[in-house]
DNA sequence: ACAGATTTGTACGTATGTATA
DNA sequence: GTATACATACGTACAAATCTG
């Protein structure tokens, strides 16, 4: 189905180019409905026949959508309009995961994607408050809501005290439960940093990306309450899915 | 001057797409000191012959770069390697623009960019705790530090409690100096909401950024002391020059 | 102030590669 | 295996913005 997409209004040297004609076209038979969540829009000859330009015209327009996150290529498949519901994850003074989503998602789970012993970084040791070049577990993690990837997260553990906390987190999937069994019962958010970028080959992977979609970045030290650090950890959560809702810290 | 960026390793057929190559052949070149910040590329030509690829490959790579923040190409100039460094934004229960920046510039500033008295929509409304429709004063600002703009914000403030606060906003400045002119000696933040998108065209134009740049959004509700909300607050910071600051909320 | 050169942006055309159905 | 659909790469031409003499 093709909608509503009418090529009267493309105007040449109109000041704005054909692609972004064409892109904002497109935006507007999705905003009123032509093209539903996860639709596939016609082909890239079909739209250049009907708008009258060149398929190279037509595939600007739609890096621009895929860009701006609101389109999917898939080679081979077609181009897809994505969905636009995002998880609103709390960060504050205790950020857990699976907690913090319940009532987003039916199901939420965290799956560890690779883990290892490393001398610590300068950041990692400065967060953690060691020498830098003590040895420090590193776990990868992904965060999954209701089968859909929604954070990527690793961390780091002084490697002596928390030694087979990775097999842990296998067993329970779990970061929170897994520091429990090093009796850690409690622990708090002592500082987060923010940034966001575009998401980079590994991310792109791991989260279930296309190029140029954006991820929110948060680096954050996590400290026992009498405020020793445990954890320091970098997170990434995919904006087109995931925005964060900073409560008390 | 154009460094070490040899052709040698350029290979066709290789699994990886020749714009890629040349994309992180620039990165490479970047990053091992050949081009400064701010220092121009040779011109696309240039690149494309040094390579042995058409313009548009070239293009292609660049292109990439640009939206992934690392240069900024311009129409009839050149282009150019961006600078990296980013200053460090506080987000907490005492969010101020100029007292949050000191130390990390010489120069902060506030600009008025527009001001209107509009009814209060939905979201605004629930913020601020009014009914909907209730008239509203919306103040669109532009924050500066050291000549660059590092934040974009509006602003909304009831307007039969703040007649007045654009022109105080003229006069000082400052969004904490024109609340004191309304018996408003201090405020918290109450809520934040955070998340990341592309850059739409006015915040390209205020905010001096290329088109694929990234904009780290805030949604936040000030109250006083008591738990009166005062202002609700949609800000807009470049990802490519500002990081933000988790504090003590 | 103007003309010409330089440099990036847009738009077209054609061919071939790669992934999916 | 064939057809479909997106991806890459080449080529050409001209437009638009900027810089230089």
């Amino acid at each position: 189905m093709v909608g509503q997409l009418a090529a009267d209004s493309i105007e040449r040297r109109s000041g704005v180019s054909l692609w972004r004609q064409i892109a904002d076209k497109i935006l507007h038979a999705i905003a009123i409905g032509d093209f539903a969540e996860n639709a596939a829009l016609p082909p890239e000859v079909a739209l250049a026949e009907r708008y009258g330009v060149n398929r190279h015209t037509v595939r600007s327009a739609i890096a621009a959508l895929v860009q701006e996150g609101v389109l999917r290529a898939e080679q081979g498949r077609g181009t897809f309009v994505l969905s636009r519901k995002r998880l609103s994850y709390p960060i504050g003074a205790r950020t857990r995961f699976s907690a913090g989503l319940q009532g987003q998602a039916l199901e939420r789970h965290t799956v560890l994607l690779a883990s290892s012993v490393e001398p610590a970084s300068h950041r990692v040791a400065e967060g953690l408050g060691l020498a830098r070049g003590t040895d420090v577990i590193r776990l990868e993690t992904r965060g999954e809501a209701d089968g859909r990837p929604v954070s990527r997260a690793a961390g780091w553990f002084e490697a002596r005290r928390f030694a087979g906390i990775d097999a842990a987190m296998v067993e329970t999937g779990s970061i929170t439960a897994s520091l429990a069994r090093f009796g850690i019962d409690d622990y708090l958010r002592q500082s987060t940093m923010l940034s966001a970028r575009h998401a980079d080959a590994a991310d792109l992977a791991d989260l279930d990306l296309q190029p140029g979609a954006i991820v929110l970045v948060t680096v954050a030290v996590n400290v026992t309450p009498d405020g020793q650090p445990i954890q320091f950890s970098e997170s990434r959560f995919p904006a087109e899915r995931v925005e964060l809702k900073l409560s008390a810290l």
